[in-house]
DNA sequence: CTCCACTGGTAAATCGATTAACTAGATGAT
DNA sequence: ATCATCTAGTTAATCGATTTACCAGTGGAG
C-alpha cells in the first residue's frame, strides 16, 4: 500500500506539503502541486480515509436502521436517504432489525463504535428511555414514530397517522359502510396504535356501534393480513369494510377474500396504508393513504446533515418535528368505477 | 470521549494491559481484569474501531453494490448478505447504482478508499476490463453475471439463465403456444442476453418459425414491461405467449393486458423470471423461474468471507463459480387450474 | 547459591493521515 | 540599515488503538 509518505519522498517534499496540495488548506506553488499530483497518479496513491478519520474525528458515514429492506415501504425511504447522501460524499451503513428490540440496540451500539456521524432510525421498537440513553452521543433522526415523547430528545419525521386513518374511516362512512374490521399492527408500535385509534375514534364520532367493529392485531406483514382476514371472514355477520394497518396487510386481506370467492369491493371493501409502489397495480388496486416515502427519507437525511454540521460547530440544534403531508388515494378496492 | 488511556489511568494500569484484558491476547490476572472491566463499565468506554482499524489494517466492513434496493429481487439478496454478516460482526455499506456504470465505478472507488475488506457486486454493468482493474486490490464476488469472462478474475454466483429460460420456453410449447413475444432486458446486460437467447434457441430447436416471435428490449422495470406490452398488443396477429425478462416486467405486461380487457392466460399467457416475493400474490399469480435470492446472498457472502480470511493469511484462493439451482414455477398466468 | 525459565506487566513504536508551530528567505516601510 | 510582514515550505505532535521488546519478580533445578 502506498502512503502519503511515499508520495512525499518520491516528489521530494514533506508529507505536509502533499497533504496541503491535496486539501488546498494551505497554498502550494503550482509547480510543486503539479509534480505531486503526477506522482500520486503514477503511484496509484489513494488516501486512507481511516487515518484521516482518526485524526479529524469525522467519518462521513451515517447509519440507517430499518426493520426490513425487503419491505417496499422501507426500501423507498432508504433510497431517499441515499439520494441526499450521494451529493455529500457520505456512505451509509444499512442495518435491518426485523422489528427486534435487541437487534436495534445492537445496531445502534455497533454504529456508534464505528463512529457514524448520525443515525436515521426508522420505526424504532425501542422505548423512549432506551433511546434517551443516546441523546448527546450523536445526532439521530427518528422516522415513523409519532409520539410526542421522543421529540424532546431527537428530531422526528412522520405522518400524522391519527388524522390519516380518520380520513380512511370517513371514506368508508361516506360509502355507507356500517360494520368494520381493523387489521391492526403490533400493539407496542406507536404508529400502529395511532392508526387504529384514528380510525376507531372517527367511527365513534359518527355514532357507529362499537360492537360492530372487530379489531385484530397483527405484524404489518402480508401473511399476517392474510391470516387475520381469514378469521374475520369466519364471523357472522361479516364486516363490509376492512381497514388494514398497512398495504402489505391489506394485500394479504385481499388475497384471503379472493380465496373465499368474495368480490372486492362489493362483498367486502378493503383499504390499506402507505401507498407502496405496488398497491397501484395489484387487483383490485388498493385504496390507501399515501405517504411520501422517498421524500421523507430525503427530508430526514437533510435534517440529519444539518444536525451534523451544527454539532461540528459546537452549536446546539433544537429537536424538531416534521409532520409530512400525505393524502387519501381512492382506488378499486373500496369503490367501483 | 473516553479513551483507553483514560481507562488505564483510572484503573492504575498501562494501556497495554487494558488492551490485553479486552482482547485476551495476553494473560491478565483475573483481579486486574475485573477492575478494568468495572472502570470500563462505569466510564462508559467504547473502543474506537477507527483507531483499531488503522493499526490492525482490518475494518470488518464489506460493500454491497446493487442496482436498486427498491427492486424486491435485490432487496432479498441484500438480506441474505446481511444474514451472514450478522453472525460475523461485520458492517455493510449499501450502494445503489441504478444500473449506471459511472455510479458503479464511483461506488467501488469510494468503498476501496473506505478500506472495505471485500465487495459483493450484483448485476454489474461494468465491462470485464473495468472490473479487471480491481483484481488483487480486494476480494470481490460478482452476482448475476453469468459470463465466463469475469470468472477468471472474480468469484461469481448466478443462475444458469440460458437453461432456465429454455425451460420456460418448453413450458409454453407444451401448452401448445405457437407465437411469442419476448420482453427482454437491456442489451448490454449479460443475463438479459442469456435469458433471451435461451428462450429463442429452444423455440428454434422446436422448429418454431422465427418470424412469429417478437423481441422488444426494455429496462427490467415495471413500467418498461407495461409499455412494451402495449406495443405487443397492437400487433396482428397477437402473440399468444409473452416471456418477460423478469417478474417486474411480466407484471407490467399483465397490467397492460388487463387494461385491454384480455383474459390471462386464455387470451394471452405471460411468464416472468426471478419469482420475487409478490409474484405469488398478484392476480393472476405469475408463472416464473424461481431464483433462490436470499440463499444466493448468503452463498456469495460466505464465499467473500472465505476470500477475506484467505487473503489475510496471504493465501490465494482461486476464483470459483457457483451455479445456483432454480426451478420452474407454474402458476395461473400461463395455465388455468 | 546461581542460573534459567516463566509470569504478569509496562514502555514505546507504530498505523497514515492532519495541522499547529516554526523557519528561511524575500519584500517593503520607515 | 532595521524591523515587520509575507510566502512557501518543514518539523513534529497528535488522533486512539495494537503489539513488540523489555523488565522485575518468583520458583525450581542443579
Amino acid at each position: 500500500m502506498v502512503r502519503m509518505k511515499d508520495v512525499a519522498k518520491a516528489s521530494g517534499v514533506s508529507v505536509a506539503t502533499v497533504s496541503n496540495a491535496l486539501s488546498g488548506n494551505k497554498y502550494v506553488s503550482s509547480e510543486l502541486r503539479e509534480k505531486i499530483f503526477k506522482t500520486i497518479e503514477s503511484m496509484g496513491y489513494k488516501p486512507s480515509k481511516i487515518a484521516r478519520s482518526l485524526k479529524i474525528k469525522r467519518t462521513f458515514i451515517v447509519g440507517l436502521i430499518i426493520p426490513d429492506v425487503t419491505n417496499p415501504y422501507f426500501a423507498e425511504i432508504a433510497r431517499g436517504v441515499e439520494d441526499v447522501l450521494l451529493g455529500h460524499d457520505y456512505q451509509m451503513f444499512l442495518c435491518n432489525t426485523d422489528g427486534n428490540k435487541r437487534r436495534e440496540r445492537a445496531a445502534i451500539d455497533s454504529l456508534i463504535s464505528q463512529h457514524v456521524e448520525g443515525i436515521i432510525n426508522v420505526a424504532p421498537r425501542s422505548g423512549d428511555k432506551d433511546l434517551a440513553e443516546f441523546v448527546g452521543q450523536l445526532p439521530m433522526v427518528v422516522m415513523d414514530r409519532d409520539m410526542d415523547d421522543v421529540s424532546p430528545y431527537f428530531d422526528s419525521v412522520y405522518t400524522d397517522n391519527y388524522t390519516a386513518s380518520a380520513k380512511l374511516a370517513e371514506h368508508f362512512l361516506r360509502l355507507g359502510h356500517k360494520s368494520f374490521a381493523c387489521l391492526a399492527g403490533p400493539d407496542d408500535v406507536p404508529i400502529a396504535r395511532r392508526r387504529l385509534q384514528g380510525f376507531i375514534d372517527k367511527l365513534e364520532e359518527e355514532r357507529i356501534d362499537r360492537k360492530s367493529t372487530v379489531v385484530l392485531k397483527g405484524t404489518f406483514q402480508f401473511e399476517s393480513g392474510y391470516e387475520l382476514m381469514k378469521h374475520v371472514l369466519k364471523r357472522t355477520p361479516r364486516p363490509s369494510a376492512v381497514f388494514a394497518a398497512n398495504d402489505l396487510m391489506a394485500w394479504g386481506a385481499v388475497e384471503a377474500a379472493k380465496e373465499k370467492g368474495l368480490k372486492i369491493p362489493d362483498d367486502v371493501a378493503i383499504a390499506g396504508f402507505d401507498n407502496i409502489y405496488f398497491s397501484e397495480f395489484i387487483v383490485p388496486a388498493l385504496t390507501t393513504f399515501h405517504q411520501p416515502k422517498f421524500e421523507a427519507g430525503q427530508i430526514a437525511m437533510r435534517r440529519l446533515m444539518e444536525k451534523i454540521e451544527k454539532k461540528n460547530k459546537r452549536l446546539n440544534l433544537e429537536a424538531k418535528r416534521v409532520i409530512l403531508e400525505g393524502r387519501l388515494i381512492v382506488r378499486e378496492s373500496t369503490q367501483s368505477f
